[in-house]
DNA sequence: TACGCCCCAGTTTTT
DNA sequence: CTGGGGCGTA
């Protein structure tokens, strides 16, 4: 194997330095897929490194799973020793190893959000938190930030002792985390944070880890957050041995709790790392990474580079008006047929957008048109009521204890406990402090509940203990027909007038096919396992290209993959950028980034969109051209159809036209807002100043100095730093980047 | 206990 | 506009 001739410069140096830290700083397309796989393989064909010491982990299954099969092309079948996973995958595998060191039972339950839900529910309810005060959302988010923190309940409550309201939040950790533990329950954040614990409570069991895996890579490094962060740098803080790819211009998860710290101090955190940018693009035409590079290098808070191309230009960026969305997903599916009739394949195109609420008008025209068309994302598979109920089903055969499950199905279908007597049990469980189903189990002891009502209990209990039985002689197909056909669902759906429930009946029969698929691929079938990977699998894993159909996702579940030709569709200011992005730069930026991270998936062709008016909860609104679209320069775009004079930046991108319940139309403008409400709090305006602004003689305001006069200004890596001559303070020397200057 | 009607919140993005 | 949840009634 010549890598040289396989690799540019420096993607072979990325691919063969092997020991010590390695920081890869990978633009969109520069082929770092390429590089890890060969470096992968490299490591093991010419350093004789094993298989099972290597730990790779990617964002998605998908990419694991390609990644796998690409390495298992270079090295063969041994690629099959290696762990290549996602961190919840890899977390869960050496939880199902380790958990009991926490208390925790092996077989434990995965809770997605709605479970999660369901359970904070439960808590604030106990608590008697009125909704007013907090809502199980708000209590999640804040929980959730706090795992992805490693903050644990107790040091939350100290935290916040003196804050009203986050010791509510406080409180219900505690208790939330107390009902995930009974119920023998991990939360997705707790895959990794109970996975850190175990590591930091039992120096052996880390060390056993760090011993087997003697080299770590992690992808899309850029939207790790700290916990995970920290899992690595656990595993790998003895031998050093950790490679990291990401690019800090595709930080899309912020909002999820992904630190871009983790990328920025990659160097300071490992003082010895060496760092290799990959700058070519191997992906796009010029046009578009023009484009993209367009739009990023507005951003402040990034690592300088910029993608350079390696094709010509190619055709200019496509903008399309429509008169409303309707039409939008009406032009973008005409565009389509013409390029299918021109020789591409469907497969070769897809639309992006910001909502998954976007995708319906596409559907509508898509099956109108009888063009094929594949939805990632939006209702999962797996979130389906059918499917949710009988996961629940399963779920409480392989745990009893798993509450949100049993209090799913315990009415359903309808077996006369409603939920009095389900209140009353809890009551009763939460009393004795035993599960609900320890109550269930021991029904006879109390007398809780009338003859009828416990008798109907009894029969439940009896045909969950039956299944739980039978789980163990039958094959989780065969269970899985024998609980649709013994507990009467099937038969409530079958017999429904409801011409929903006929779909529903696909849907499970759909979901036997999946088990079945299951059975064929794994190597040890288990009912455990199944469950795991159901919870850990995300929509875009289902991608694949096989039949030739055009691909609809979010620009988040597009990240990682590429198209020849691509649709952003709904460019307005309002919904990409959506609103609150306008307010607030932070969300402006990684709303950039997602922007940048969408231009980049296209090859060949790209196209945006915008819709001057939309329906938004069944209202008409009008927002005004995308910043996105603005930001490109006029020599590679064209606009397909005239521009909206009114669209263009000097009148107002930021005013928002709405029809109110009269279909009149009235203006908002959130500048003005802003304003407005800026002289009311007193706010000073914090325009960051940019390096053109800051120039020997420009005079700048300071709100500690006062008024001043820049004198000189010098380069400091990266940063500008800026001696002004202050009025009545005297000469001053700051850096522009965190000095609150504004232009006097 | 079961069912139907009404109200309201939701649209960022997901492992 | 849509779906879920809450509440009141048979």
């Amino acid at each position: 194997m010549d890598l040289k001739k396989l690799l540019n410069e420096e993607q072979y140096e990325a691919t063969t330095t092997v020991e010590g830290p390695l920081l890869i700083l990978a633009g969109a397309g520069s082929g770092k897929t390429r590089v890890l796989t060969h470096r992968i393989a490299y490591m093991m064909k010419e350093m004789n490194i094993r298989p099972y010491e290597i730990l790779a982990i990617t964002f998605t299954n998908k990419a694991a799973g390609e990644m796998k099969e690409r390495v298992r092309s270079l090295v063969g079948e041994t690629a099959d020793n290696m762990w290549i996973s996602t961190f919840h995958s890899s977390c869960a595998k050496i939880l199902r190893r380790e958990i009991e060191a926490l208390g925790y039972k092996k077989d434990f339950t995965i809770y997605d959000s709605y479970d999660q839900k369901s359970l904070m529910k439960q808590v604030l309810k106990e608590l008697s938190v009125d909704e007013k005060d907090l809502t199980e959302k708000e209590a999640i988010s804040h929980v959730s930030t706090a795992k992805n923190t490693l903050l644990n309940p107790v040091d939350f409550k100290k935290k916040y002792e003196y804050h009203f309201r986050m010791n509510k939040v406080a409180d219900a950790y505690i208790l939330y985390q107390k009902k995930l533990k009974q119920n023998n329950a991990l939360d997705f954040d707790d895959i990794i944070m109970k996975t850190v614990e175990i590591f930091e409570k039992f120096p052996e069991i880390l060390e056993k880890y760090q011993r087997k895996f003697r080299y770590v890579l992690v992808d899309e490094y850029q939207d790790t957050n700290h916990a995970q962060y920290r899992l690595i740098n656990l595993l790998t803080k003895d031998h050093q041995n950790i490679c990291v790819v990401g690019d800090d211009d595709q930080s899309i998860y912020q909002f999820r709790g992904a630190d871009i710290r983790n990328i920025l101090d990659f160097e300071m955190d490992f003082p010895d790392a060496k760092v290799v940018k990959l700058e070519k693009n191997y992906r796009s035409m010029g046009n578009i990474l023009a484009a993209a590079n367009s739009v990023i290098k507005n951003n402040r808070d990034r690592k300088e580079k910029t993608l350079k191309k390696t094709k010509d230009e190619g055709g200019k960026i496509k903008i399309y008006r429509a008169y409303d969305d309707f039409e939008e997903a009406r032009f973008v599916v005409r565009e389509m047929q013409r390029l299918y009739r021109e020789g591409r394949n469907y497969k070769e195109m897809a639309v992006l957008y910001r909502t998954n609420a976007q995708s319906r008008k596409f559907e509508d025209i898509l099956m109108q048109e009888a063009v094929p068309y594949k939805l990632i994302g939006g209702l999962k598979f797996y979130d389906r009521k059918e499917i949710k109920d009988l996961l629940a089903y399963l779920r409480l055969v392989n745990n009893p204890f798993d509450e949100v499950s049993l209090r799913r199905i315990i009415n359903v279908p309808k077996r006369k406990i409603g939920n009095t007597t389900v209140e009353k049990l809890q009551e009763n469980a939460n009393h004795q402090g035993e599960s609900l189903f320890d109550t269930i189990m021991n029904l006879e002891e109390y007398s809780l509940l009338a003859a009828g009502t416990q008798a109907s209990v009894v029969k439940f209990r009896e045909m969950i203990l039956d299944f739980n039985e039978k789980q163990l002689e039958m094959k989780v197909s065969e269970l899985v027909e024998y609980i649709l056909k013994t507990s009467g669902y099937m038969k409530e759906l079958e017999t429904s007038k409801n011409p929903e429930d006929e779909s529903r009946v696909e849907n499970l029969e759909e979901f036997l096919n999946v088990v079945l698929e299951y059975e064929m691929k794994a190597e040890e079938p288990s009912l455990q396992e199944f469950l795991e990977s159901v919870m850990l699998v995300s929509d875009v894993d289902q991608y694949n290209e096989a039949d030739d159909s055009v691909t609809l996702m979010t620009l988040h579940s597009a990240k990682g993959l590429e198209f020849p030709v691509v649709f952003m569709v709904g460019l307005e200011n309002g919904l990409f950028p959506s609103a609150s992005c306008l307010t607030d730069p932070n969300e402006m930026e990684e709303a950039r980034r997602l922007a940048y991270v969408g231009i980049t998936r296209a090859m060949e062709e790209l196209y945006m969109t915008y819709a001057e008016n939309r329906m938004v909860f069944g209202r008409m609104v009008s927002y005004p051209v995308s910043d996105f679209i603005l930001d490109i320069p006029s020599n590679i775009k064209e606009h397909l159809n005239e521009e909206k004079k009114v669209h263009h930046r000097d009148v107002n991108p930021h005013t928002i036209k709405y029809k109110d319940k009269n279909m009149k139309y009235v203006d908002y403008n959130v500048e003005k807002a802003l304003e407005d409400a800026k002289k009311i709090l007193d706010f000073p305006d914090k325009k960051v100043l940019g390096q053109e602004d800051v120039v020997p003689g420009a005079k700048v305001k300071h709100p500690k100095f006062g008024v001043g006069t820049v004198v000189a200004t010098a380069d400091a890596k990266g940063d500008l730093k800026v001696t002004i001559a202050f009025d009545n303070q005297g000469i001053k020397n700051l850096m522009l980047s965190i000095a609150p200057l504004e232009l006097a």
